[in-house]
RNA sequence: GGCCCGUUCGUCUAGUGGCCUAGGAUGCAGCCCUCUCAAGGCUGAGAUCAGCGGUUCGAAUCCGCUACGGGCUACCA
């Protein structure tokens, strides 16, 4: 059994076809079969330097292997189609020579004029087949000094079908396929003929691939059939879609997969989403790991329609998989979202405070900002509580001051019974003076839990703040 | 326009002829817990299963038509 995922290197990968990836990747893995990665890079026009890199690092990154591949190597090297050219060429005189292919020399001004007066005719804008039926020997004698391309002769007559692994049978007629190019004039072959070389001399078994590529099966069945060659069951999964129901594009905004580890997403919570996404498996669990799904997932329960890209699910799995960290590993994922110069002994320290209040990594740098610099400003008037006033916030400052300093050791545990007593002996609410304390010590009016805040702080340093948001609020009228 | 694919709560989905007065999740609302915010627990609103016609004792599930959405219609993939 052998897979292949065949990326073009036009930029870094998007989402979607991290999707479609991953349901190759399961596919294989969970029967044992090879993963072939295939660079498709027969659009010379549309290369983008670093693409392969970023390929292999955004699938990298949300855990996807594979087993031949362009820096890999594999027993049908190379994995890169502008690096086999010969073959399709060689290929494509073949099909010359079996009468099921034919070159043309139509200019791209006449097709354009062509499409232009069939557009105005209100007619089907298809090649007219001008050049099918200049006589073989002409037309391989133009060939050796006219620029020309290679179409593919499709039959007036006939059906052609499939069994899809997730649509079904679907059939076509031969009579509303075009006479499609095979072979550019630049000598390179169109997506159409090389899929179909590669796949089979590559020993693709299962074609799994996105559902734009549905409308070009039949050529590609045709180009097959002319080879004499056996075309492999075929899988086309439903696109990703946008907000409005259009194929999810750099329109709705970034689908880099490098988008998403910048933003503060684990490979586990985006995996588990995207798999989720045209894919269930029927009972109501719906956390996975790659492994459970390696064992779960089944093309069977893939979808058919569509689906709609929705960032608060994945959020919510987001949270779901940073809440499942060990704080050491937690830690480690948080390093390249906080400043080099944050002590990482007090990072340990507060991340498990933070664990279950980040929906992505991100958010991390805000919560804990405070405990690594000292410039926190606010708005004095934030630190009186509503119904309370300025020299009563002073008095239960100065009272909060000298109770915190007889604390020793300065842990939460000793600090929670202190400030308890304090509410109580101010006739306060723990609410209240809770939020005084925590304005004063990190500025905002949430963060973490404030008698862990106050320890991961330390006593100095807490003393210190409130001692600041006591001058703050003397000096001068609101 | 032509060809093809699709259509169950806002969103992701369960459902393969009776278990469906359609289940779960997310999001939303409320309550509980609670030092804030989260997390967690509970409750609720939310889908005449696109519409119509047929098959059947019985249809979200099978068939047909229509509507709507999408993809393809390049010497792009």
């Amino acid at each position: 059994m052998r897979l292949r995922f065949a990326p073009s290197p036009t930029g870094a990968i998007h989402i979607g076809s991290v999707r479609t990836i991953l349901y190759n990747y399961l596919f294989a893995r969970q029967r044992g079969g090879v993963l072939i990665l295939r660079v498709e890079d027969t659009d010379q026009d549309r290369l983008v330097a670093g693409a392969i890199e970023s390929i292999y690092d955004g699938l990298h990154w949300v855990g996807i292997s594979w087993d031949e591949g362009p820096h890999e190597g594999g027993p049908h090297s190379p994995y890169v189609q502008s690096e086999r050219l010969p073959l399709y060429q060689g290929h494509a005189q073949e099909l010359i020579d079996k009468d099921a292919a034919y070159y043309c020399f139509c200019s791209k001004e006449r097709l354009a004029v062509l499409r232009a007066e069939q557009e105005a005719r209100h007619e089907l804008t298809r090649y007219d087949r001008h050049c099918r039926f200049i006589p073989v020997e002409e037309a391989a004698e133009r060939a050796k000094k006219e620029p020309h391309v290679i179409r593919l002769k499709v039959p007036d007559e006939g059906t052609l079908a499939i069994e899809d692994l997730v649509h079904g049978h679907i059939e076509w007629q031969a009579s509303t396929i075009e006479d499609q190019v095979i072979l550019k004039s630049d000598g390179f072959p169109t997506y159409h003929l090389a899929v179909v070389i590669d796949d089979h001399e590559m020993g693709i078994t299962h074609i799994m691939r996105g559902e734009e590529w549905i409308a070009s099966v039949p050529k590609h069945l045709l180009i097959y059939r002319a080879f004499g060659w056996e075309a492999p069951p075929m899988a086309h999964f439903p696109s990703v879609l946008g907000p409005d129901g259009k194929r999810l594009s750099k329109r709705h905004g970034s689908t880099a997969v490098s988008q998403f580890r910048d933003d503060g997403y684990l490979p586990e919570a985006l995996i588990n989403y995207l798999a989720l996404l045209g894919w269930s498996p029927g009972t109501e669990e719906e956390v996975f790991s790659m492994d459970d799904l390696v064992r779960v997932w089944k093309i069977e329960q893939v979808q058919s329609a569509g689906g709609k890209w929705d960032k608060e699910r994945l959020d919510y799995f987001n949270g779901v998989w940073i809440r499942k960290l060990s704080v050491d590993e937690l830690v480690r994922r948080l390093e390249p979202f906080v400043p080099a110069e944050w002590d990482r002994a007090v990072l340990k320290k507060i991340a498990p405070h933070i664990q279950e209040r980040m929906k992505t990594l991100k958010d991390a740098r805000e919560l804990i900002r405070f405990l690594f610099t000292d410039d926190i400003g606010f708005d004095k008037r934030l630190l009186i509580p509503k119904k309370s006033d300025r020299l009563t916030t002073l008095e239960a400052l100065a009272r909060a001051r000298a109770v915190l300093g007889e604390i020793e050791p300065f842990v939460a545990t000793n600090i929670e019974p202190a400030l308890v007593g304090l509410a109580t002996g101010l006739g306060w609410s723990k609410g209240d003076l809770n939020g005084v304390i925590r304005m004063a010590i990190t500025g905002r009016k949430v963060g973490p839990p404030l008698y862990e805040s106050l320890e991961v702080l330390g006593k100095e340093k807490s003393l210190k703040r409130i001692e600041k948001a006591q001058e703050l609020l003397a000096g001068g009228p609101d």
